[in-house]
DNA sequence: TTGAAATAGTACCAAAACAGTACTATATTA
DNA sequence: TAATATAGTACTGTTTTGGTACTATTTCAA
């Protein structure tokens, strides 16, 4: 429970390699790169590119680069693509939803943790992932990393 | 993804009943009472009085009673019993997980995003939940709930 | 002009997790 | 001693997750 998945531990890392190069980038380069399943970070940047966070450039030597710059992509963003809109709870999001019951002894702090939680995932962008990595791993610009295998 | 299982959903209503009352409630007066399944009730239960947090009575009149005051327990020690320890990523607990590779550029905000989700879940007790969910339901008390089904 | 290398769009599948049930044993009390 | 509890655990059907595969289309370059 409460484990981020797959697809979202491999969307952030292709996004942090596209907002890291200027020139489209195939799904093949990518999941060499990283040692990701080829099919799998194909699928996702599939995804990615039709919610309008990447654009994709078709054809020989295509690939993928950024939609919009990094400050603008939000990890909330990010996770309502491949996991759709984060929801702690149902009733987070449609109050109605509780409120045509009576309310339930849990429905006020879950969601305030929901809250919490969700604006968190909205202030931390694309460029404060990248910038927080290269902090962490300077050793970053080689040509092959190796990816904790997260979840 | 980073649904809240129905397990710990139902665990902190039960929990909120037994922070209510002082004489011992059994499985069945509290799936009752809130329309939930039997034997999912009495599962939990017994998960709950495995890990300390609930007292067991056994035996005819028989039932639960909270093992330790209400403040001392957090949402935290509960989703622990419900759905084993919270981990957003796996490396979060064991640096060793990831010092071992080279390092991902995602570890490091993530284990953020989990730092913060975590503290505020051990903040939040169970006498926090209760006396909040008092304040937006001021209505309590009676004996029969409906509770707005989560998940 | 044609073949290689891309993306686009889906459909599919196996394994794991989740939600819920069931059964046997033991304890307590009226 | 029968009724009503918990204790422990095994089982099952459904959903989600992780991953693959296939067909069509676009583009570039030899």
């Amino acid at each position: 429970m409460m484990k981020l998945s797959k697809k979202t531990d491999y969307a952030i890392i292709l996004l942090c390699h596209l907002g890291d190069v200027d020139a489209p980038v195939s799904a093949q380069e990518i999941a060499g790169n990283y040692q990701l399943p080829q099919p799998m970070v194909a699928n996702i940047l599939k995804q990615l590119g039709a919610a309008g966070l990447i654009q994709s450039v078709r054809g020989q030597n295509g690939g993928y680069v950024l939609a919009r710059n990094a400050e603008s992509i939000s990890l909330s963003d990010i996770i309502s693509v491949t996991d759709n809109p984060f929801n702690l709870v149902e009733c987070a999001h449609d109050e109605e939803l509780c409120k045509v019951h009576q309310c339930c002894p849990t429905r006020q702090p879950l969601v305030a943790l929901h809250r919490s939680i969700q604006s968190f995932m909205e202030d931390m962008t694309l460029s404060t992932i990248i910038s927080e990595s290269y902090f962490e791993n300077p050793d970053a610009g080689r040509t092959h990393h190796e990816t904790a295998h997260l979840s």
